[in-house]
DNA sequence: TTAATAGTGTCTCTTAGACACTATTAT
DNA sequence: ATAATAGTGTCTAAGAGACACTATTAA
């Protein structure tokens, strides 16, 4: 008991856009407190383990998704004892799921939750949005090769409503951080599109800008 | 030892402008490991306590400075063990500090630390620095009340360079979120300067804007 | 009077954002 | 042929950034 309540854990959001909108994968919660709910997938350090690799570890063995970058959300005290949880949040492509444990609901309005994890689920969000205006964040949500199209449905997705398609396409190819795998789409019933593939350099360009509100010359 | 190993530590990163430069608070660490190396001021959780509490707490503990608006920077495992420490950093104005324990360092680099607190000042400054460019955290390394040359060499020290003096004068003057105290500085040798402030709104406005890279329309 | 710092305006260039039609494929 | 989606250009407005002189005070 009192070892249990001195254990550090961890929680992920994992994220990911499913018909269009920004979904969050759930877990039924199997013992009290808050038995029956929905949680986020997570568990306990182990000794000696760092806290990013026991997100992703718990990630792994609860929901059977590897390979997926994780960010750190925010650290909390559990509310009784010396116990402290870490968040992180994660993305994955659509594509990759198949049979996962668990089930996906809209991350900006989730439903009840175990503890906080509505409110986690929320903060990524937040998290998310921020950071796909600055950097390469939201291509995870995509597959290796994509069309600006996809790319363009994904913003869509993580901010809740489309920007400007043109605007979009021009902005993209303005920035220089996409090259064209010289490959089409096919199989979709309409004109196919080019594909296109992240730069490596294009990763570490946006990170680096994040200059505007006063900072002048 | 057991128990020590699975407590979870709270650190600050304290910064303020000395002296035209960014400088962090760092104490002489009286035991081993690392006896005798500088370290950040920090301390371990109490039960049922927020991270947040405890680390405002180990700061007025340590170091005797109160009131210190502290934003969390990261979460880590410690080596051996469960145990975890979450950094925090806090901005203070330079008057406020008289006789406080510790000495000042450059924050960009620092000097040679226990554990990775060295990592953690240089986080620290660049969180500052990313978040300085759209909120308003800055201000809190001046006094209520201020002038625009003041806020302008706060910059400056954050950036490591000032900003075009015009250019930030008329920046800030068109966010309108500085209301005149209606005061002039004075005991300065040279021509007095308006004092300004903070609107309360201003706080706000600016962590609302964050929109640039390829959110379009 | 001098040293020190406060206060001020214009121009250029880049970028955000509004906006609608044609091209190409599968069916 | 039709449905579906990819691809494309121009104009306006706002903001970033470069740049230098005058005003006011204490000493």
């Amino acid at each position: 008991m009192k070892r249990k309540q001195s254990a550090a854990a961890v929680e992920v959001a994992l994220l990911a856009v499913r018909a269009g909108r920004l979904e969050a994968l759930l877990q039924r919660r199997g013992r009290a407190p808050f038995k029956g709910r929905w949680e986020l997938p997570g568990g306990v350090l182990r000794r000696g383990e760092s806290l990013e690799r026991a997100a992703a570890r718990e990630l792994r063995q609860k929901t059977g998704i590897r390979r997926v970058t994780l960010e750190q959300l925010a650290a909390f005290a559990a509310p009784r004892g010396r116990g402290v949880s870490v968040a992180y949040y994660g993305l994955v492509e659509a594509p990759r799921l198949k049979e996962t444990a668990g089930a996906w609901f809209s991350a900006a309005r989730p439903p009840r939750t175990a503890f906080d994890h509505g409110r986690l689920l929320k903060l990524a969000v937040a998290r998310l949005r921020a950071r796909a205006n600055y950097t390469t964040v939201a291509f995870r949500l995509l597959p290796r090769a994509f069309t600006i199209d996809e790319l363009h449905r994904t913003y869509a997705a993580i901010m809740g409503r489309p920007p400007d398609r043109r605007n979009f396409r021009k902005k993209m190819l303005a920035l220089a951080i996409l090259e064209p795998t010289g490959q089409l789409t096919h199989g979709r019933r309409s004109r196919p599109g080019r594909l296109y593939r992240l730069k490596r350099s294009g990763i570490i360009r946006l990170q680096e800008r994040g200059v505007f509100m006063p900072y002048i010359a």
